[in-house]
RNA sequence: AGCGAGGUAGGGUAGUCAGGAUAUCCCGUCGGGCUCAUAACCCGAAGAUCGAUGGUUCAAAUCCAUCCCUCGCUACCA
């Protein structure tokens, strides 16, 4: 059998636009993890990643800020070189898809796919705002929705019928940058034939490795009608369109093609071939989030696919981030960054690696708290590691100067072997926590030997008794050291040092676990690790606290109405005729009320807080004037007003005739 | 609504793909041991109708069906 191709491992992608946090490390720690580990047990592996710089978004901040998208680039490039550094996310090239080898690449690969026609033109009506004097992305055009009336993003009904808005379909543009009311204008874009692909896709994704989620989740896509793709904007700020200066390609399009580009950069760095990884067979591996699988398991694959290149081998998305259980955002002050909220704190990489790895399988869902972080980092890393590996070393060095001779008992080898075998399959099959647990379960074995050994009892009388068991426990932490580097690298060096090693535990292959350890002299050991004390955890929550409770008054600031627009909506008592459940949801109500000139119709959400049968002859309040809608395939005609998330319906206190208008 | 992921002791979490005998691990609670070690480590106990119902099977947390609950996603948005 001929050798496999070299592994590539590449990771998503961080955007310029903001700083490094713990949603990025839960894709990063994992790869370096799995790099670190395959590296060690004998394949040959290049790590490449970069700093994804285009789009509008980076456009828009730059603008904010008074520097050029360049340079905001350039500076959050810099920030996410450092920080990933910092934590050990060690990659061969960290590279960035506004260097010229991410333009030439993605020029390259249109040109080829051009070539071939899976690239077509066609006019598109696209808001156009005057003031700024360029064209709209859908994401920066607000207006009114058509279905429903009510305002909406460019794309999407986002507050109203929530229905996906076609270019050109919604009424009222207005530029969200400068405010200025938007026109249409026509313009001319390019399609990706993505709908061609179809028949490639569905086996290729049956076959392709890595977590069933980003699987599952394509083919799903996959099983719906694909449409072709849209892969030009309207932009000066990005890879130039071949044969067009006034179009630059979808930030999407040149973002994955930097994973190739980077390769190059190292290859030609380091003269090795990166044809060797893209083209033909290969063993590339995508480690993203879980938010970017769409663009990873079915645009990319058929943008290579399309253009000649070799199609990724396996795609491992991680689960998302969650702070105090709530969902990740920076917005409402979730978050926690990784510099200034840890490790400009002092704290080390090593715990956060852990608890990044160790809470759970790549693939769910992962809280973050300090007060978890803190139970887990002391009771996992430092008492049952940690100790483990100093009562062994201390004890050793106090009784014997060192690790004393001898042969290790082969059951002790076999318990090893055992954890290797386990760590291995875990790691090939992209269960880090799993691997993890096997590494902890053997430094758990070595306390549970030592204790029910006690060589502090044997010594008193049977002293070579006592070596031996000592001699089983150095081999024990030398197996963790080496087995550990992957998770905690630092930590795995500084034990490897107190075992008596000078040169890199990196350098050793993990199958060097059951290599004996000789006899030795060591220095007295020191403890490995240092406890997170409670008042430290407690800062640290409170630090937390703080902006999650000055993030929620700053969304509490709502913007100023006039009066006359306050005038333009029509708000009148009305009297509940009937009420009953909409079938098959679970908040609705369909009510008839008499609002004095007519009866009207209105579903409402408010079936979890009234029965039917009390809504019944209640005065309520109603916007008449609310452009209808349909829910649930039941048309609306107003809106009843309720207080708060529990729908406290506001009623007049005084009797008043249906119908009476409110001011 | 559609699609996806989850629902396992007081909290968290593994096991579910390849069905089997006392359902994992961490914390917490209770009892004991040890004292080499960072008040750490070891042993033991209590505590789970494995979301619900039905089915397949000698055997179901695990497979199938239906339902309930939670969360996420729904593409010209990076």
């Amino acid at each position: 059998m001929m050798n496999p191709p070299p592994l590539l491992v590449t990771c998503g992608l961080p955007y310029t636009n903001g700083p490094c946090h713990l949603g990025h490390l839960r894709t990063y720690v994992p790869a370096d993890m799995y790099v670190r580990y395959m590296r060690r047990a004998g394949e040959e592996v290049v790590f490449v990643c970069g700093s994804d710089n285009h789009g509008t978004p980076i456009v828009v901040s730059a603008e904010e800020a008074g520097t050029s998208p360049r340079a905001l680039s350039e500076k959050y490039h810099k920030h996410f070189d450092e920080s990933f550094k910092r934590m050990n996310v060690i990659f061969d090239r960290f590279g960035m898809t506004d260097d010229p080898a991410t333009h030439h690449r993605t020029q390259a690969i249109i040109s080829e796919l051009q070539k071939k026609g899976y690239i077509y033109n066609q006019v598109v009506h696209q808001a156009y705002c005057t003031k700024c004097k360029r064209f709209l992305p859908d994401r920066y055009v607000e207006g009114i929705c058509p279905h429903c009336g009510r305002p909406a993003r460019g794309d999407e009904c986002d507050q109203g019928c929530g229905k996906h808005l076609e270019p050109g379909e919604i009424k009222d543009p207005v530029c969200k940058v400068c405010g200025t009311k938007a026109e249409f204008r026509d313009q001319e874009h390019y399609f990706f034939r993505l709908s061609e692909f179809k028949d490639f896709l569905l086996p290729y994704l049956d076959q392709l490795r890595g977590t069933n989620n980003a699987k599952n989740y394509a083919i799903g896509w996959i099983k719906d009608e694909l449409h072709d793709w849209c892969i030009t904007r309207t932009l000066e700020w990005g890879v130039k369109f071949p044969g067009r200066d006034d179009l630059v390609v979808y930030v999407w399009v040149d973002a994955p093609i930097g994973y190739i580009a980077f390769t190059e950069e190292w290859a030609k760095a380091n003269g090795k071939d990166w044809k060797r990884y893209w083209c033909g067979e290969n063993r590339v591996t995508h480690f993203i989030g879980g938010d970017i699988i769409y663009h990873h398991c079915i645009f990319w694959p058929a943008l290579l696919k399309g253009a000649g290149y070799g199609v990724p081998h396996a795609v491992v998305a991680s689960g998302m981030v969650k702070v105090d259980d709530h969902k990740f955002s920076k917005s409402r002050g979730y978050v926690v960054w990784t510099n200034d909220d840890y490790l400009d704190k002092g704290l080390p990489a090593d715990y956060l690696r852990y608890y990044l790895l160790a809470y759970t399988s790549h693939t769910k869902e992962l809280n973050f708290s300090w007060k978890v972080f803190g139970e887990r980092i002391n009771n996992e890393v430092v008492n049952i590691f940690g100790n483990f590996v100093y009562r062994t070393l201390y004890f050793a060095q106090k009784e014997f100067a060192g690790i004393p001779p001898g042969t290790i008992d082969p059951a002790i080898i076999a318990e090893i072997e055992k954890t290797l075998a386990t760590v291995d399959q875990l790691m090939r099959d992209y269960e880090f926590k799993g691997a993890v647990d096997a590494i902890m379960a053997l430094a758990a074995f070595g306390n549970t030997y030592i204790q029910t050994n006690a060589p502090w009892k044997l010594i008193k009388t049977d002293r070579a008794a006592a070596a031996q068991v000592v001699k089983n426990c150095v081999q024990i932490a030398k197996a963790l050291a080496i087995l550990i580097e992957p998770v905690m690298p630092d930590t795995a060096q500084r034990c490897w040092r107190q075992l008596g090693y000078f040169d890199q535990v990196a350098a050793h292959p993990i199958s060097d676990a059951t290599c004996p350890v000789p006899e030795a002299c060591i220095e007295p050991p020191t403890t490995l690790f240092v406890k997170m004390e409670d008042t430290q955890i407690t800062e640290l929550d409170a630090l937390l606290q703080r902006r999650v409770a000055e993030a929620n008054k700053k969304t509490e600031k709502i913007p100023v109405v006039t009066f006359e627009e306050f005038q333009k909506l029509d708000i009148r008592t009305g009297k509940v005729l009937s009420a009953e459940l909409v079938p098959k949801s679970n908040k609705l109500l369909k009510l008839m009320v008499n609002i004095g000139t007519e009866t009207r119709q209105i579903v409402a959400g408010m079936q979890q807080f009234y029965q039917p049968g009390e809504m019944v002859g209640k005065d309520v309040v109603v916007v008449t004037n609310l452009a209808p809608a349909k829910i649930f395939g039941i048309e609306s005609n107003g809106m009843i007003l309720a207080a708060g998330d529990a729908a406290s319906l506001l009623v007049p206190v005084k009797p008043v005739e249906p119908g009476t208008k409110i001011r």
